[in-house]
DNA sequence: AGAGCGTGTATGCATTTGCAAACGCACTGG
DNA sequence: CCAGTGCGTTTGCAAATGCATACACGCTCT
């Protein structure tokens, strides 16, 4: 049986990737699998073992549990969505992040409602946002939301 | 491949299913997978699939992530502080802003890191990260989210 | 003795994973 | 104009997963 309604798991992973911008090859070179196989798991044609994925989630330098969440194969009890406890909890952070953090977090929840809330028109998707930047400095200055 | 001896993770599970003091066919059933496939799977003749792993760890009641680690599905480098894993359970956000999330979280605990030593580590202490600079250089600026 | 029920284990087989090779398409630039 | 690269996709095919079925052993009854 085909089922296409296969976890969203492939598109994350293409998200993840073109979000890097690295090619399809690219990434299946540093994951260390082939690149036909990646091109059908991202489209959702195959569904890839744990191991897979782990090598997948090392070529895009992301937390392994970050793709098992997304698949489905960790259930991580409670969601809850206690990201700003978390975030007012923890110490490794100066108060200024923290603040950032929270602002930016807030106003993901609030673009969120509105899209929700309005018909099916995604207010503004069309995001660079580049994974990459991350020596970038992402500091407090340079973010605003729209 | 004759004896993949990498896998403790079936010695792993053995223990745990006697230790629970249940049958092989009692967690099997609990698990939804066949026992005779299970029976194969603690022997490490078969390598299950995460899905698998998944199911039989709720059979087992026991956190899908010992599972992964003992598989060495999971690198377990990081500890994984609980923002990040708040951040990654919030099912209230979009992927894209999960990751805007976490990168500007890492950022502000590497900045941390790298101020804490003093000037010597130049921020980017341990990733090559080949993807960025195959790509040649993405914004260094702040993140900007239109 | 058996019949019955329990355990874990070896088979056969449909389905699937995962790869190598070949393909089509868009861009170059000699 | 078409060789040379890059991209993503499609196509067979060996190897593996995962299951149903059948097997071997141990235990307890009447």
């Amino acid at each position: 049986m085909e089922l296409p309604k296969v976890g969203s798991i492939g598109e994350y992973i293409r998200e993840q990737r073109t979000q890097a911008k690295i090619s399809l090859r690219q990434l299946a070179a540093q994951a260390g699998v082939s690149f036909p196989y990646l091109s059908q798991v991202e489209r959702g044609v195959r569904k890839p073992s744990a191991e897979i994925l782990n090598q997948i989630a090392k070529g895009l330098r992301i937390s392994s549990q970050a793709l098992y969440v997304q698949a489905g194969l960790i259930d991580e009890r409670e969601p809850d969505s206690d990201v700003l406890a978390a975030i007012r909890a923890d110490v490794t952070i100066t108060g200024r992040q923290r603040q950032v953090l929270v602002d930016i977090y807030e106003s993901f929840r609030k673009e969120n409602k509105a899209a929700e809330n309005e018909g099916a028109q995604p207010t503004q998707p069309a995001e660079p946002l580049d994974a990459a930047s991350l020596n970038g400095h992402a500091t407090s200055e340079g973010y605003n939301l729209p």
